[in-house]
DNA sequence: ATGAAAGCGCTAACAT
DNA sequence: ATGTTAGCGCTTTCAT
């Protein structure tokens, strides 16, 4: 490319000081008219496009944001990610994606980057906040917005959905199917997002009158493969689950190829639930039954907190809680009747 | 947050310039040991990290770079972005997202974000090159590399794969079946990844000594719904297929759920091949036969020639070609004798 | 309504 | 081996 043309480029061509030309870009309002419009023709005349870095520099801000979240390669955050970016473009941010892996060094990793100045402030979609969190003084905090997980040490604008609520939702559809045997396969307990569902499915079976076993909870890691290990463990059981409630829907989707291994149909003989409604449930045979998040509205909500955040408006320390929705589809029905 | 302490808060404290903390940082082996520890130990003791918009401005660079795709909610991306972003980071540059829903304007914009330095290069994934690249001259370009997709006017570092080659080993492993009677569901012809898939299909039956019908192809847009009424159209005919070859992995979903809903069963009734290999294709059921690509290599690729244009290395200028491979799961199999 | 000039924080050329 | 200094390109006082 060739050499960008500076604003005295365009200072030169149309004979006035940088600084109007500043503000023929920034405030027209303020110029003469015949000056705006000779500042402007120039503009076109020499292709000039404002240098962003050094605007930056000089403004003190970035106009970016990192969205941060525990593995990128999950199409969950994804549409997380276009709510973010959709709320980002409307306020003049450019979205940067970061990605933990878990791991809480790579997290302060964006934390510094944040006190760099490469970005004006965090979403942050992982889990361990307490620990990422821990030495932190308040004070010390970047413009930040959880979302998904919270944290509860202190309060923190936070977009999140009522896990206990909608765990408990689900496993009173398979109440209401008429199951008694219900088991679950959890999160990574005692993250606080599995830890919620968790309670949520004992809250729904003891208002039903029904005992929680603890022996019908098999803790998994959110992974298809952890699906399908904690369904073969739930069923070598004596008295095997006729429902399964998973905390999200890849392990859902472990859990029934599992049951199909094992000669079970879904939902005629089993019935499984999962949580999220990932893009690929409804295709998947049979089509989950799951709990909806509205993921694309948690990511502008979101971005529109961290916004209030990053310009100071005053009670910016919300915490939003978003609804979800049961989709009832195929892979749910009533128990066999043996 | 308080305010950061620059590199002038550093120098006082250690009693020397800014340009020694400058090279302490840069170039530590210019600096005197006894000097270079005493202003490593003030940078901790003020706790300074350098500020990037600064750095920026004075180098000239951003080191970031933008990912710009067609539709980033497809997964597909996820897994070159995951590649892209490993070796960004390893070379010290990250990732910006850029998603331009097919919009020739969107796709502009990331132009003009590089000429605005907001970052120093692009990765384009997006379809529509010829008109993205139509009126830009080759030196108004900015440091710029194709993946997946290519552009045939002139030459532009590229990472790709052999679209019509893998398609033929597609195609050639349901002729190995025994099918005759093999439907393609295309993608969004003309478009050249679609059309280099379906002249692999093409040369594969022709090769065989089978005719190419073109009424036995449809054309779909890689979504879902469009495998689900391809499939339709393909199999109300008088002499429907035994075997369709799917564009890509969502397609060949929708083509599997819709035969489903036909009362087929596959791979029994027909046979169901897809391209991709996306994350969900070995867990839908029945598993689904596909091509695989390197998308995480892809993603790596497509970086590493970024940083080769991006720091001017002589032969940046290659196209890469990216191997690919068939996997063979349960969603095809010998056609049903009548 | 416009211009002059300072300075954001850093790096690199030049000087010593 | 270290310091001095001049910017990078822009915005924003402060003058006029």
């Amino acid at each position: 490319m060739a050499r960008q043309p500076t604003i005295k480029d365009v200072a030169k061509a149309a004979k006035v000081s940088t600084a109007t030309v500043s503000r023929a870009l920034k405030q027209p309002e303020l110029l003469a008219n015949a000056t705006r419009e000779r500042v402007l023709e120039a503009v076109r005349q020499v292709n000039y496009t404002p240098n962003l870095m050094a605007r930056n520099l000089r403004r003190q801000e970035t106009k970016s944001i990192f969205l941060v979240v525990r593995d990128m390669r999950n199409p969950f955050y994804l549409e997380v990610f276009s709510g973010v970016e959709e709320e980002a473009r409307a306020l003049g941010y450019t979205v940067l994606m970061g990605n933990t892996e878990d791991s809480i060094e790579r997290a302060h990793f964006y934390f510094d980057l944040v006190r760099a100045r490469h970005a004006d402030g965090l979403i942050l979609m992982t889990g361990k906040l307490p620990d990422i969190l821990d030495d932190l003084a308040r004070d010390q905090l970047p413009p930040l917005v959880v979302a998904l997980e919270y944290f509860t040490d202190f309060h923190l604008p936070t977009v999140r959905i009522d896990n206990e609520a909608a765990a408990a939702d689900a496993v009173r559809h398979l109440i209401a199917l008429g199951h008694t045997r219900i088991a679950h396969i959890s999160g990574p307990i005692p993250e606080i997002m599995s830890t919620g569902r968790h309670d949520g499915y004992v809250m729904a079976l003891t208002e039903s009158g029904q005992k929680a076993d603890p022996a019908m909870t098999v803790r998994g890691d959110f992974t298809m493969a952890s699906g399908h290990s904690g369904c073969r463990r739930l069923m070598a059981r004596d008295n095997p689950p006729t429902a399964i409630f998973c905390a999200n829907d890849e392990m859902a989707m472990g859990a029934i190829n599992e049951l199909r291994e094992l000669g079970y149909s879904v939902p005629h003989d089993i019935s499984v639930i999962g949580f999220d409604d990932i893009v690929f449930a409804g295709a998947f045979y049979p089509p989950l039954t799951t709990v909806r998040q509205p993921r694309h509205d948690i990511g502008k909500t979101a971005m529109r907190l961290l916004n209030g955040a990053l310009i100071g408006a005053p009670n910016a320390n919300e915490e939003v809680i978003m609804p979800t929705e049961l989709v009832v589809r195929g892979s749910t029905a009533p128990p066999k009747q043996n």
